[in-house]
DNA sequence: CACGCCATGTAAAAAGTTACATGATTGC
DNA sequence: GCAATCATGTAACTTTTTACATGGCGTG
């Protein structure tokens, strides 16, 4: 059992979704390849902690339903409870290219810098589209833990929170690069 | 060549390091463990892009230096102008914990809210020691494009800023959390 | 007509972690 | 006396990525 899979049990403890969902649903807090995510669904099924179910569909591929045991609900909650938490991990080769930014000339630290803001507003504007409509859809209860959607919830709002910090640190950054002129 | 290499050549190009030294300064931005370190340092001086020196010390175990060449530094140069931006990994259990914080109590997940949030605060005050300390020692030269210092500077700025809304974050969370008692 | 979306899978390769191995010095 | 720091390396294992494989439907 290994984190992945337990990304994927916190998934289907809210719903039941295919491994294509999965994905997707992953994207805020783990990213997974598909090539990653079916095999392992079918070792936690044989393992009992999922149950999977063929969906037959006309005009597009059939799809298999997961959906989490009681098993796979109390193996979900004991790792929750017990396991203490690990580090996590960042890797950001834009970082690596930030660190020797000296070496390059300065009309190419600005390309460098923009692309890294292009990026990330459209992803905070994408991050933000989710939220507005989670909240519509559900309104003031997904302000509430009771809710199932409150962590799916929590986790955007601190994504985009985070984009919008990375945003500000870039643009100050340009404005350190800008004032560096013939020093 | 992986993103790893790249790490290691942009750290070299600012200062000869060991082996162990490197692994240290990589820390803020990308983190790897000594046993892939030291065989891809080998593989780097096979390829001519760094040398290396051994340094015999008393006392302490020998070490050897690793120095970036002509070719390293061409080869390093052409990646950060050619190569496109790849999307940064984040990788983070807590957010797992996170995503299904509607299926344990209140005290649970305030509990796992607090320890996340004295995780960060150690590791602010540590980066926010590291930041003093790199401004006693260079000054306002730090805050210059031209200085080798700069994009290091920028990147533990980075990742001090982050941490911070981090713990902001959390924050705002704790109290979604508390108000949502008894509805 | 090409590309992206839907949808699942396997195989091979690369990247990353854990464990094994050594050993002196310094501080609690 | 025990743990941490310094310092490098290899072997075995796990995790992740890339590539191969299939195929209909809708949109520009």
């Amino acid at each position: 059992m290994n984190s992945l899979s337990y990304a994927l049990l916190s998934i289907l403890a809210r719903k039941s979704c295919s491994g294509y969902e999965l994905q997707q649903m992953m994207d805020a807090f783990w990213q997974a390849k598909h090539s990653q995510i079916y095999p392992l669904l079918a070792k936690l099924e044989t393992k009992k902690l999922v149950i999977s179910q063929l969906i037959e569909q006309s005009g597009r591929p059939d799809k298999k339903i997961y959906t989490i045991t009681a098993l796979g609900k109390s193996v979900l909650q004991e790792w929750i409870l017990n396991q203490p938490q690990a580090a996590p991990i960042h890797r950001d080769e834009f970082l690596i290219k930030v660190y020797a930014i000296w070496s390059v000339d300065k009309d190419t630290a600005k390309r460098l810098f923009e692309e890294r803001m292009n990026l990330y507003s459209e992803k905070l504007a994408e991050r933000e589209q989710v939220i507005k409509s989670m909240e519509q859809e559900w309104g003031e209860e997904i302000k509430r833990m009771s809710s199932k959607q409150f962590g799916r919830y929590l986790i955007y709002r601190r994504r985009a929170w985070l984009d919008r910090e990375e945003l500000a640190w870039c643009k100050w950054a340009l404005d350190m690069l800008e004032r560096s002129v013939g020093c």
